[in-house]
DNA sequence: CCTTTTTCTGCAAACGTTTCCGGCTCCTAT
DNA sequence: ATAGGAGCCGGAAACGTTTGCAGAAAAAGG
């Protein structure tokens, strides 16, 4: 119950606590064998220090607070993963909230995190509702936008990095010409979503330009970009004769539900149909499934992402707002087949 | 910077501390318009209570620590994805750490969970290694066990839920023989993993109950039970001849990595070999894929770990000690064949 | 109207650290 | 010899809460 704190190890070491808390933050004001002294003690008494307390007086945490609209997408798991990674080589600890975007919990949360007293906030495809709540919320705590980042940006004095969705969209569109494909169906983009607002936005101005067709089916669904999305939406779209050749999904998720809605419809793909994702998951790799895709580096997103917080949280530089925009990269598979002639 | 504190409240509403703190603890003895006024004056201000404090005083944090493997496997991800749900309708935080078991880096996780103070400790998927460490780092700390359990369990004095992995393995092993297997391999257990050992045990168990014949492949290259690992080895075992007729992999994951191998060795599954899983994770039902596996249900898990894990945390009843065992279900799918005569 | 109880509020001591400032000892340079 | 400094250490205030105890005001009972 009651735990060993730096006064019982002072008494025991017979010196003060000053003495104690300066040989635990290695200070230069203390001789080397008091200090080991001390640390051996420490060590022989199970001591660990109080993060609580030290936090209070010093009024740093060493934690960030990540909040993203959930955990189960691949992409938001992995880029977890290494946001955790890249925080603890810096030293930070990592606090996780799920809160599904638009919904009235990221308000509470942004309250908690406060409460928490974080050192700073990153906020990951996150609503623009929720978006426009950070300034007022965040109470001065440094953040930065992650993966989901509106076209004003720079002008709204904010710090952001993202994946060029505007440029993914257009990559995409271009990829589908270049196969040959003129009637495209772009299948399951948010309207919450700044991301796939881009991401469509670069879609669609590069399929006009080439002067293809293209029809979106927005999700309004709710929940993420699921896999169960997916299927629902191209069940309905796939049902009848429809005159698309390819689809674009806005995750691979997405794309997976796509395809099992096709197989079971007896839609083939890519004979009947050509499927584009974008993320890049793990299982997109699959033998069965060798989606083609827009893959987003997760590791670089989140290398940035920390490294840009945290440059926000130690330095007392001026403000400056920084955008950094990742380009996503074609990754071929074989679910979008080429309609030209073989000889080319 | 200086963020408003309960000293600012209380100049402004005219009242002592004292009586801001047990307005925001709604305590009894405060007449209520007073409170009504004070949290309307909090609400202005835009104040946040700082938990620092709070639970500096009260040596309560209501944050739970959660630690395991890692959160790219699918199973741990929607495994911490309702941890952190059922945590937060009792009004508990998570925190999430991540820490390949056997690593060096699980003694510093439970150190840095002391220095926390959190409220209680879920070790989830951990190594032997880790366990044995577990009671002498927790300083007291009320701590379960989760998805991993020694067969000895309840004579350690531990608290535990799993699911009931010796089953899971001889259901495997039993099914498999039903559809008339008699050659099989078990492909990838970690000789480290308690859940792997138990799993094997009742796999062979049951193998040699039947009289089938069970080969047995350990991994051993580390990392956790993924993808990649299970080409890797699958890869090997499946170049040259081999006789068995079905494997049996510990992971969702790893099947599909064995998947993948057998696609690129043109061995045909469930042709040639029948393949089955284990988790249920959300790809192995995909249309392509349709991975016949031993479902985890890790709702019920996560619920009843920190439903127990709060039990100990909240009551001061006396010491006990539960291990409560889930049984797995078998989801069939198409990746098994039965080698039978059809009639039957 | 005076006591007794009830209801509400405030004072001050904790919780476990860090850090400013001041003091002691010992060394070096004048 | 003495001043000045460097190196090491301790006292005490602060961080923002909760809570036991006591006091004041109001209500209840006689």
């Amino acid at each position: 119950m009651a735990r060993t704190t730096i006064k019982d190890i002072a008494r025991i070491a017979g010196v003060s606590v000053t003495t104690v808390s300066r040989a635990l933050n290695d200070a230069p004001e203390i001789r080397p064998e008091t200090r080991e002294r001390i640390l051996r003690i420490c060590r022989e008494q199970g001591f660990r220090i109080n993060y609580l307390a030290r936090s209070l007086v010093s009024s740093r945490t060493h934690v960030l607070g990540v909040v993203l609209p959930d955990l189960s997408g691949p992409f938001h798991a992995a880029l977890s993963l290494h946001l955790e990674r890249y925080a603890r080589e810096r030293g930070y600890q990592i606090l996780l909230c799920c809160g599904r975007p638009g919904d009235d919990r990221i308000d509470d949360l942004f309250a908690f995190l406060v409460s928490q007293r974080v050192d700073g906030i990153l906020l990951v495809s996150a609503s623009s509702a929720a978006q426009e709540l950070l300034p007022s919320r965040a109470q001065g705590i440094p953040s930065v936008l992650l993966g989901d980042v509106p076209p004003e940006a720079s002008c709204r004095r904010i710090n952001a990095v993202s994946t060029d969705n505007y440029v993914g969209g257009a990559t995409a569109a271009a990829y589908l010409h270049r196969l040959g494909h003129r009637q495209v169906l772009y299948l399951g983009p948010r309207r919450d979503s700044v991301t796939h607002a881009l991401r469509l936005q670069g879609f669609l101005d590069t399929a006009a330009a080439w002067q293809m067709e293209a029809q979106v089916v927005y999700n309004d669904l709710g929940a993420a970009s699921s896999a169960a999305n997916g299927y629902r939406l191209a069940r309905q779209m796939l049902a009848g004769d429809f005159p698309q050749t390819a689809v674009f999904a806005p995750s691979d998720a997405m794309a997976l539900g796509v395809l099992q809605a096709a197989d079971e419809l007896g839609v083939s793909v890519p004979g009947r149909l050509s499927l584009l994702g974008y993320d890049d998951i793990e299982y997109a790799a699959l033998p069965k499934i060798r989606l083609s895709t827009l893959a987003q580096p997760t590791g670089a997103l989140a290398r940035s992402a920390v490294q840009l917080l945290l440059e926000l949280v130690e330095e007392d530089a001026p403000p400056s707002y920084t955008l950094k925009l990742i380009t996503p990269r074609l990754v071929e598979r074989s679910s979008c087949r080429s309609l030209l002639p073989a000889g080319r």
